[in-house]
DNA sequence: AGAAAATTTGGACACTTGTCCTGTTTTATG
DNA sequence: CATAAAACAGGACAAGTGTCCAAATTTTCT
């Protein structure tokens, strides 16, 4: 008697994975800790292993490699700030409140996770050189695409290419608000969503 | 008798040092030539050896570290990107030449130099991590700021803050055409100088 | 409790890296 | 031509890297 009911099996089995995608998410969580301070390359498995509080061999009985660790480390990050950037816009309707729905949360996201965009920053900029970071760059960006174009959407100024277009332009700016909030002078949040507004405001 | 005129001393001394100046341009070339490449991060003082003609002790002959190579190599980048563009700019005059040169110099770059602006967007970030860079990042920032100023003011619509928030917008779409142009769907002369003009005349 | 599976360890391994150093060759100079 | 300086080659070196593996430990299931 050493057979059990398979609906027992497939939940035991299901556990099991769930169970093992957590400890990779928290693996992850520990990897972009160091990933963020020292940057894609100069972060190696075994200052990784040490944040994580963990021997080196088990990033490797977790992840395939260290590529696969990394991507893993931006795909928790794409999760977060598009689904914060779309809790912050579905709140808001109307042209106004959406601008400033959506200028309010990229400056708070600067002023508190700028030093995670700077890894994102790095990591897209590894993917113009690193084919396999390609696809993940891709997934995100297309995200944040689809952001904008839905900002578009609700401010009634959805145009052909706005999506793109106004990606890259906000991108822009957001992209130099975190350089000097990190390497520069740091500003508050209201200077930060001002500017961003400015942009919108003609943009949207 | 072995005493010769302090001008003739000066002369050879100058002759050394500028001689020395252009052997360390030329290696650089070679450096940025394996760096466009494989990037910053992959790029070994092997590879650069190599892709020179060049010892590996060479390398430490004309240059302190690895650090101080690419911070030539980001030198010449600067000197070569600057100049091209202020030289499109110095041709046009009134509003719509100024856009025109503008937009047509920075397509004309993403055509014909993608990869080099795609290392100097890979040492742009890691000067987020490593100090070291933020020097010749500042220094080369500015200028393109100054650039943007100076077009700004030649069409007539030089606001406080135009130069900043001016280069931010127009890297963001300048970065994103050079990312499509190498990885993903490459485009021609006139579709990108339209994209970039488009952003210019809202922004003028 | 005992067997089986999953987890974890710690280190070995081969390889690459930047730096440094000792000669050797070439070039310029008196 | 002789001599000193500059230019160069090639390897040694220690430190660091990602990957892998055999053994030990813990957890899970019967």
């Amino acid at each position: 008697m050493s057979t059990v009911a398979p609906e027992k099996l497939q939940a035991r089995a299901d556990r099991k994975t769930r169970k093992r995608q957590e400890k990779k998410d928290q693996i992850a969580r520990s990897a972009m800790q160091a990933l963020q301070e020292l940057g894609y390359a100069n972060t190696s498995l075994r200052d990784i292993a040490a944040k994580a509080d963990l021997s080196l061999g088990m990033l490797h009985y977790y992840f395939e490699d260290r590529t696969q660790l990394i991507l893993h480390c931006v795909s928790l990050y794409k999760a977060a700030f598009i689904s914060g950037l779309e809790e912050a816009l579905s709140d808001a309707s109307g042209r106004e409140p959406v601008i400033n729905a959506l200028a309010n949360a990229l400056a708070t996201s600067i002023v508190e996770d700028a030093s995670t965009h700077r890894l994102w920053y790095d990591i897209r900029g590894q993917a113009l050189f690193d084919p396999a970071f390609r696809p993940m760059v891709r997934e995100l960006e297309a995200a944040l695409i689809g952001v904008v174009e839905s900002a578009a959407e609700k401010t009634g100024s959805a145009r052909p290419d706005m999506g793109e277009f106004g990606y890259a332009l906000i991108d822009g700016v957001f992209r130099y608000q975190m350089q000097n909030q990190l390497t520069g002078t740091p500003r508050d949040h209201q200077s930060l969503a001002t500017e961003m507004r400015a942009l919108l405001e003609k943009l949207f």
